[in-house]
DNA sequence: TTGCAGGGGTCAA
DNA sequence: TTGACCCCTGCA
């Protein structure tokens, strides 16, 4: 007879099943709000409606059955290691999504996006992914992201596939411009290897720009080749390096212009209104308001 | 099947 | 402020 045990940690309990850790009766976690919502590409969903993602070198299957999470291929040294924090597990979205439904529009994205999490992605992943995600497709980020990732040559082994870590900055450089040429990235190509190379000459980058005030670490970001305000902002929020940035896209710009501002203005206006708006939480009140934006195509005629 | 427009942005003129 | 940029995807 297998044992059975469990643990708790920041206030929940964990149990460890034969082949799964389950999170009893989890508060504000929902698959497609947050694996499919944009934040991340290394998350897919399966037949089976979880969804298996590649973090830290890890694979990892996550799904629901009713409200408790199944987390399987993992343990409990990696949950409180890991996952605990990639999930943003110790933050509590109830009071965050109260302080930020500051009108109707917000209730509604808030409610339609509730269970959504940010989840904390590694700082150099990150960095690649939204250099990459300029002027491109969720779908193609995520192919260029994965044919990236073969080059890290660090397979895991899960349930008869092969998945690839993503290549740590040495592999980068190594490769060189020739060898990322296969992964299609087009003119991102020298973007990703220059920043790659600049990002490697800092020792303890992300810890530099956590001690700095939250628009200095945007101007420092915005140093790299293919980084500008939007790029920075998004991989500052999704590293959790900074939660109070307001990263201004398409989506986000239409979506303020057509419920707050009643007009069409800059790209500046709208981070400058939205930061005053949502202050402290303005990083996971735009993620709402992309979230609920983009899914009921808000400001597209 | 083919051709074309456009994409979660950045850079340089 | 504006056009070019790689290449894939969706659509006619």
């Amino acid at each position: 007879m297998l044992k059975r045990s469990s643990f708790s940690l920041g206030g929940l309990c964990i149990r460890e099943e034969e082949d799964a850790l389950v999170i009893a009766d989890i508060q504000e976690f929902e698959l497609e709000p947050t694996f499919a919502c944009g934040q991340a590409f290394r998350w897919r969903k399966e037949c089976d409606d979880t969804y298996t993602g590649v973090v830290r070198g890890k694979v990892i299957n996550v799904g629901k059955r009713g409200n408790d999470l199944i987390l399987k291929n993992t343990n409990r040294h990696d949950f409180q290691n890991i996952w605990y924090e990639y999930f943003d597990l110790g933050r509590d979205y109830q009071a965050l999504k109260k302080q930020i439904a500051i009108d109707d529009h917000m209730q509604k994205a808030v409610l339609y996006g509730s269970g959504m999490r940010i989840l904390k992605q590694e700082f150099f992943e990150a960095l690649i992914s939204f250099i990459l995600s300029g002027n491109n497709h969720f779908q193609r980020i995520m192919n260029i992201v994965e044919s990236l990732s073969v080059l890290s040559e660090q397979t895991i082994r899960y349930q008869e596939r092969i998945f690839y870590a993503f290549p740590t900055p040495a592999t980068i450089v190594q490769c060189g411009i020739s060898g990322l040429t296969p992964c299609k990235m087009g003119y991102r190509t020298k973007y990703v290897a220059n920043s790659t190379q600049r990002y490697q000459q800092v020792e303890h980058f992300q810890k530099k720009l956590l001690a700095l005030e939250s628009e200095d670490a945007v101007t420092e970001l915005m140093q790299f080749e293919g980084v500008g305000r939007k790029v920075a902002e998004c991989v500052l929020l999704f590293s959790h390096t900074k939660m109070n940035v307001f990263p201004v896209d398409v989506w986000i710009k239409r979506a303020m212009e057509t419920l707050y501002i009643k007009k069409e203005v800059s790209a500046s206006y709208v981070h400058a209104y939205g930061k005053e708006l949502f202050g402290e939480n303005s990083g996971i009140a735009q993620q709402y308001l992309f979230y609920y934006a983009r899914k009921h195509k808000i400001g597209c005629g």
